[in-house]
DNA sequence: AATGAATGAGCTTTCATTCAT
DNA sequence: GATGAATGAAAGCTCATTCAT
């Protein structure tokens, strides 16, 4: 009867599911050492014995938090999923869809744990070798592509696709920051995606224009 | 005869100094909750009781660092002081110039104490009306000076400025991220600056080069 | 089944009594602030913490010693279940049972705790709202009946039970004070019953005796 | 120079007085354990360090504040200072006296102190050696003096000067307690006094009045 | 498997006491 | 003598973890 072996099994990783997000849910909100198993097993609807039966430690479960949900290839891919047909056109829609994805949840929640995943050398390298590195080459790897070779004066791919990558999330990181008092709440984020691709392609000088 | 007066009240800003050293240390390795008083203390080379001659508690050592650390004016100001002359020759310079700078200890220390200033109320709005809101606005006015208005097409100077500054933090971070395992180690710094100067006013298809 | 939900229930029941019975015993012995948390718990056979399960915090704690053991219902009654036959020859009796009964644990600890009390807002108000003006009005009220209107002169009845419960409660507390060396311990229990209810009924003078 | 001695004497003498007035405001607002050295010294307008120069330790201070200020000759004497005359008419005058006096801050202390001098051994002993059982024997020879042998019924000397001493105490005790809300504020102190006076020497009954 | 009462290590904080100035 | 910064022991309290039910 491999039926209710199977029930068994979907209830226990229903059940592992259902404490992660709520580890999710407190972790980001309070980080690690600052986070309550007591508050995480409230949420989750569970006794907080039981999440010891999903999780040897409270460090264990925040691993997997970091794993299953910050470090997920949805996430991964998004911003690398381009294949450049006509760059000029594409890059604008591909920014907006982006803007748009990365201004999701799990994006909101990557400042709240960097700390905790900088200090620890076990997330830091994990962080680094499943997501940020992976995800670097594949940038640059499209870029590669959609930058034909006889361009010879074009930038170094390693230092463009950084900077590409990180004028998005530093971009995205202000504006958490500046919360609700910042200026570009009153922009149309259709139109602050095409000023920022337009930057990405032509720069400030934006001389290509006229 | 002030100078009894004097010497005590330089031991005293010496310790508080002291004390406020080894809590940045302390506080940025491992994080508000995690730090302890114990350990500051003894980094500190003082008892634990005496922080609390210094400092009413350890919230408030935490909003000292912050203030005193992070958000200082030096940091501020980084970005901001460039008065345009020639733009394209001055801009490559200031950005190795700001690089070299950014590359000190207090901007490595930010992404570690991101979460604890996200998630305290109090020091996000230190964080963002003391440090943000003045670069970005600053960095505007710099922008605006430098675009003259007959380039009627440039940017939302609000995009701008939030684009290129956040390309330095992002840029900066992934830098961190990556540690030693970054390609961009390999390239010599005055490149990277260069062609990032490059980037921010040309943009990847960078047209004008040919 | 709902027995194990029952013996749940008592086991808690009894683990908070066994609490309450120690921190009765220490609180008494040494005060609020002298008295600690390891202590008690020790007394009470479990761990600090185990104290926290069932009461917020050490003062709370406290109070409920307070409400539970000074402030209780049998106390209140003790002086004022006299429903006045023959004055004179009940009265002795009464006396005599109320002298038994205030000589036991629970009045000797009230000037251990008395401090604590007039000190706390929130104790004084309690004790006074709950101890001792119900006390007051009761004793009033059987006054009142045991004295009838006829006796013009009599004294006023706020007065009179004020003098009566002030008499009971120095006296006892005299005699807590004095200890072993006071003389009463020489003299009968009931003659010294005997002696007091005389004394209110007839003072010093005791003029109707001849 | 013996001046110079003698003003030293004087200074000493003026801080240990000054430090001891402080000690008795909040060691009688607060008791032993909660008071604090810091705060005595504040009160006192010297250094903390400086009380040790008077007092070897914080125990010491309150033994002096004890012995010095609530076991106080004049408080002793206070209700053993009668000399009696005709009976019915001094003690009535007498104990309107007393009861001002009582009224007295030092007197609205010892409940906020009873606590403390109960259980510490040592003052425990002191109170009553000192404060309780000359009070006592003073009243005793009073009463014998007043109360001529010839009658043969009166009370037995221990258990009236008790009766009395304990009505006073307990009377005042209650009025404390009582505070704003008790109905004897609505008397006048005279009346209290007189209705207190007669209800000691004729007791309830009050027959002679007729 | 699920529970949650119990544990106790370890934290922040206070404060009596000391001592260099 | 006077000071008050410094100490460090000890408190209240929290919470990760265990385990009998």
């Amino acid at each position: 009867m491999p039926d209710r072996e199977t029930r068994k099994t979907q209830i226990t990783a229903k059940r592992q599911e259902q404490i992660l997000k709520a580890a999710v849910e407190i972790f980001t909100h309070k980080g690690f050492a600052a986070a309550t198993i007591p508050e995480i097993a409230r949420l989750a609807g569970v006794a907080a014995g039981t999440i010891y039966i999903y999780f040897p430690s409270k460090r264990e479960l925040f691993l997997s938090v970091i794993k299953n949900t910050i470090i997920n290839p949805s996430l991964l891919n998004l911003l690398t999923n381009m294949n450049g047909a006509d760059v000029n056109i594409t890059f604008r829609q591909v920014m907006q869809n982006r803007l748009d994805l990365l201004d999701n949840e799990t994006m909101l929640r990557i400042p709240s744990l960097m700390g905790e995943i900088m200090r620890d050398p076990e997330l830091k390298t994990l962080w680094r070798d499943k997501f940020i590195l992976p995800m670097m080459s594949q940038m640059e790897s499209v870029y590669r592509k959609t930058n034909a070779p006889e361009k010879a004066e074009s930038m170094e791919p390693a230092i463009a696709v950084r900077a590409i990558a990180g004028m998005i999330i530093g971009f995205l990181m202000l504006r958490i920051m500046e919360g609700e008092t910042s200026p570009l709440n009153k922009l149309p984020r259709n139109r602050i995606a095409a000023e920022l691709a337009n930057f990405i392609i032509h720069g400030l000088a934006n001389e290509n224009k006229k």
